[in-house]
DNA sequence: CTAAACATTGAATCCGGGTTCAGGGTCAAG
DNA sequence: CTTGACCCTGAACCCGGATTCAATGTTTAG
């Protein structure tokens, strides 16, 4: 198939597959006569890979150092497993701050229901809690007029 | 204290203090005679909170506007209000996209456990296999944001 | 007084991850 | 044969988020 049905089937555009392929991610596909580039459901496989493990929040780089493990079979699984896991924490940090921090904006939301005049909103008075008392309530105003 | 100062208070470089101000997520400091900005306790606060909100995948944008409900001081609390309870949504969906790639990673993580070779790795399988990409599509695949 | 170590500015640069553009070829239908 | 959809290439551009640079001014310790 072509560059654009194989990106329809990955869900990315038909630059961002040459993107790729320019990056290192997928390989060079063969080229008709005239030099378009054809592709089979391999590219689409590996095309998804690269999405979903994108998702998972690897950047292409990292994708393209695992896909690049495969031809160094003896390690490969231990590597790659490090890296996965090594994200797994950071995606693990980063579920529990945003935890704290919704809990802490849910309370504000809530104490918040009764419609106050500004002065008294308890989320203009104390929204950043979680990250330090205090944050907002001083440098009065966000205007950076240089 | 000086720029370099309350950067290093805030673990970030003077140039990105000044780049805050540009870009409205702190207001414009105070400058001696000689037009040396001047900062309290206060903006090292507002930095750290900066550096946090960013820390849990808000863009500088976002922050600026959650900053700038306390710019807003003559808008009623229903405003502050709501512009949290949109915060709080994007937040816990973020959480619950995590959460997601999360356990997705962890399965792999497990599967890879017993060190295989590289033919048998579970995360390499997911794109070396027409078989079952399955494990990637399934679990991580509800699309990301949006 | 001098030199180091700060500060100021705007502009340029960098990185990641793409997208868009210009200026062509190719292919199938009519 | 022409038209329109597709493809090619390299280069330029975009965005977010900084960082670095150059040219110049200020502060401070010796």
């Amino acid at each position: 198939m072509r560059i654009s049905e194989v990106a329809a089937l990955a869900g990315v555009g038909a630059a961002t597959v040459r993107y790729y392929e320019r990056r290192g991610l997928i390989a060079a596909a063969p080229r008709t006569a005239a030099g378009y580039r054809q592709y089979g459901a391999d590219a689409a496989r590996r095309l998804r890979f690269i999405k979903h493990a994108q998702v998972l929040g690897f950047s292409l780089e990292e994708i393209r150092d695992m896909l690049e493990l495969r031809a160094d079979d003896r390690v490969a699984c231990a590597r790659v497993e490090a890296t996965a896991r090594e994200k797994l924490l950071s995606i693990r940090q980063r579920i529990d701050e945003l935890d704290r921090l919704s809990r802490t904006l849910a309370d504000l939301v809530h104490a918040c229901e009764h419609h106050r005049p500004a002065e008294a909103c308890p989320i203009l008075l104390s929204v950043a809690d979680a990250a330090s008392p205090d944050a907002w309530s001083d440098a009065g105003g966000t205007r950076a007029s240089a």
